[in-house]
DNA sequence: GCCGTTTTCGGCCCGACTGTTTTCAGTCG
């Protein structure tokens, strides 16, 4: 068992601790195992197997013999006894904003609601509001976040999806008689959210086709075969185990070595691209479609999809830009833009450590970006107001400074970038005074409270944070959480003028749960010519590789190497703060 | 449930906010 599944099963345990009305240090201490099973880098099934378990801190008696339960058997007596007492539908009902689990677990004992249906109903009669402790305020945003919480549960986010479909492919391309396997729709385009998985399969003779297809849906991690024909299979995949699983819809189509690239390019989309592309064909004469171009004088033949572009008189579209957002135009005019690429990124600036509420010291943090082959890694810790990540006073600020020149005397082809991610405060006003400002590096200045003020005032209140002369960047401007919480209330329009105005840079935040700027935004923020930047955010060392996520926005947000701060090398990006603190 | 010690119970990062109350519970980060 992989140390994820485990922790993810132990989460899984504190839930449905928390809705049987257990003592939260109790089940907090199941959700602490889980995290940190999760950031450890060797395996725990291996420890058990050892019988090492005693090197894993956070694990007494009760945790241990749960562990190896777990590992051994894939459950346990208690996970069982929960899971039985607990219907699925209160883990649903969790989802909704504002409700945890005191209220679920009101809900279900005084009026006996276990699913989102009798949740709905017993709002629109009024029943809820009138339990103890509840009012017509909750009733109202019980229904206003479960339609929220409806709308969501269509979709996955892309890691999650990801998880699921990376060795659905990889799977699909070893299985003998298959000469090409490749992710479409809009996985490949790397959406933040996927409704299901594309996978688009090739082999030489289509008479294996339904060998193929019958092998598909008796893959590891499909839990349900939906239908099954002779060019195409569709099951339900799930990730993860118990009531936390994750389920997701996955189609494979089989064609012919020779429709490959006709059809990687019709399931990957977007429609509306396809749309214009077959129009652009009609124009040419030609018809395309899932199997070929066809003209007046037969097939026109096409090894790839460049080729296919190419044929029809256009650039290629890279997968990210094929969104029907004048990219076809583009590409005729040859004017679409050399996209950035991973490969280019040369540091990120926004990640924690142990000092606030990251999982790993500096030096960890440090040999982690140099194993990513970075240039720099720049640190910003939470502020002193943000208590609950351990924010950093400014005496532990200094501390910090001083262990960061410590460590940079280490290596002459990186360094470590002095930087804070600085709480905007309600009114505008930053987490830290100027003084100390400015001997950071750099400032990250990001909202983590008062997230429901109107919206002028939180346009406002970050538009004046950009106005401080200490701040380099804006981060995760909108505080969403994919398909978990919205935006709080901004003008962003009128922040990207405000970044544009005081030259700030705005992140894009890459942790696969924020995606924060959009892509939809990155576009306007070229457009204005605001610089951009992203971030994994990390929180511990394995998630700097959440990076790639920021830089898949930045693609479908049609950035350019330039247009992204992280691709400035070592001496570009000490020149550049340097620019900035000379000019405040 | 874990941990540390003031060695076997009591504390567990906790402050702000909301909506409910009339002094506080639940949620969030």
């Amino acid at each position: 068992m992989e140390n994820a599944q485990l922790a993810s099963l132990l989460n899984e345990i504190c839930t449905l601790m928390e809705l049987a009305g257990e003592d939260s240090f109790r089940s907090g201490a199941f959700a602490r195992a889980a995290r940190t099973i999760e950031t450890l880098p060797d395996s725990v099934a291996g420890k058990v197997e050892a019988g090492s378990l005693d090197s894993v801190p956070g694990l007494g008696k009760t945790l241990k013999d749960t562990v190896s339960q777990l590992v051994q058997t894939g459950t346990c007596k208690q996970l069982d006894d929960l899971r039985e007492k607990t219907p699925p539908g209160l883990i649903l009902m969790l989802r909704i904003p504002g409700v945890g689990p005191k209220k679920v677990r009101a809900m279900h004992l005084e009026l006996a609601i276990d699913t989102l249906a009798k949740l709905k109903d017993a709002c629109e009669s009024g029943k809820v509001a009138a339990l103890k402790g509840f009012g017509d305020k909750t009733q109202a945003k019980i229904l206003e976040g479960l339609a929220f919480v409806e709308l969501s549960s269509e979709r996955v986010r892309l890691d999650q999806a990801m998880a699921v479909a990376e060795p659905l492919v990889a799977a699909v391309r070893a299985m003998k008689g298959v000469e090409h396997a490749e992710l479409a729709g809009s996985l490949r385009r790397r959406r933040e959210t996927v409704k299901d998985i594309d996978i688009v399969a090739t082999v030489a003779d289509t008479q294996k086709a339904t060998s193929i297809l019958e092998a598909f849906t008796k893959l590891k991690g499909v839990e349900r075969v939906v239908g099954q024909g002779d060019t195409k299979a569709s099951v339900v995949a799930r990730l993860g185990e118990g009531t936390r699983a994750l389920r997701i819809n996955a189609d494979l189509r089989v064609v012919s070595t020779q429709a490959f690239p006709y059809a990687l390019n019709y399931f990957t989309g977007s429609k509306e691209h396809n749309v214009a592309l077959r129009q652009r064909a009609q124009a040419l004469g030609f018809k395309l479609n899932e199997y070929g171009l066809e003209g007046d004088a037969g097939n026109k033949r096409c090894s790839d999809e460049p080729a296919l572009y190419k044929a029809l008189g256009l650039d290629y579209v890279q997968p990210e830009l094929r969104e029907n957002t004048g990219e076809v135009q583009a590409a005729i005019d040859h004017k679409l833009p050399e996209l950035v690429n991973i490969d280019q990124v040369m540091g990120v600036f926004h990640n924690h450590t142990v000092a606030s509420d990251g999982a790993n010291t500096l030096e960890e943090m440090a040999d982690a970006a140099r194993a990513l082959g970075y240039k720099w890694l720049g640190i910003g810790d939470h502020s002193q107001s943000l208590t609950i990540a351990n924010g950093l006073s400014p005496e532990r600020v200094r501390d910090q400074w001083r262990e960061i020149d410590r460590l940079n005397k280490k290596w002459h082809d990186f360094r470590i970038l002095k930087g804070s991610e600085v709480d905007i405060l309600a009114d505008g006003s930053l987490d830290f005074d100027d003084n100390l400002l400015a001997g950071f590096d750099y400032v990250v200045a990001s909202v983590h409270t008062h997230f429901n003020q109107p919206r002028e005032e939180m346009t406002a209140r970050i538009v004046k944070a950009l106005e401080n002369p200490f701040v380099t960047m804006l981060g995760h401007p909108t505080g969403r959480l994919l398909l978990r919480r919205e935006a709080y209330a901004v003008d962003l329009e009128a922040v990207l003028q405000a970044a544009k105005k005081h030259d700030k840079w705005v992140e894009i935040n890459a942790n696969p749960m924020r995606l924060d700027l959009d892509w939809v935004h990155c576009r306007r923020a070229r457009e204005i010519g605001v610089k951009l930047v992203t971030n994994p955010d990390a929180h511990a060392a394995d998630e700097l590789a959440n990076t790639i996520y920021g830089v898949e926005v930045a693609r479908r947000g049609w950035v350019r190497p330039a247009q992204l701060a992280n691709t400035l090398d070592l001496n570009g990006v000490l020149a550049e703060l340097e620019t900035r603190r000379k000019k405040v």
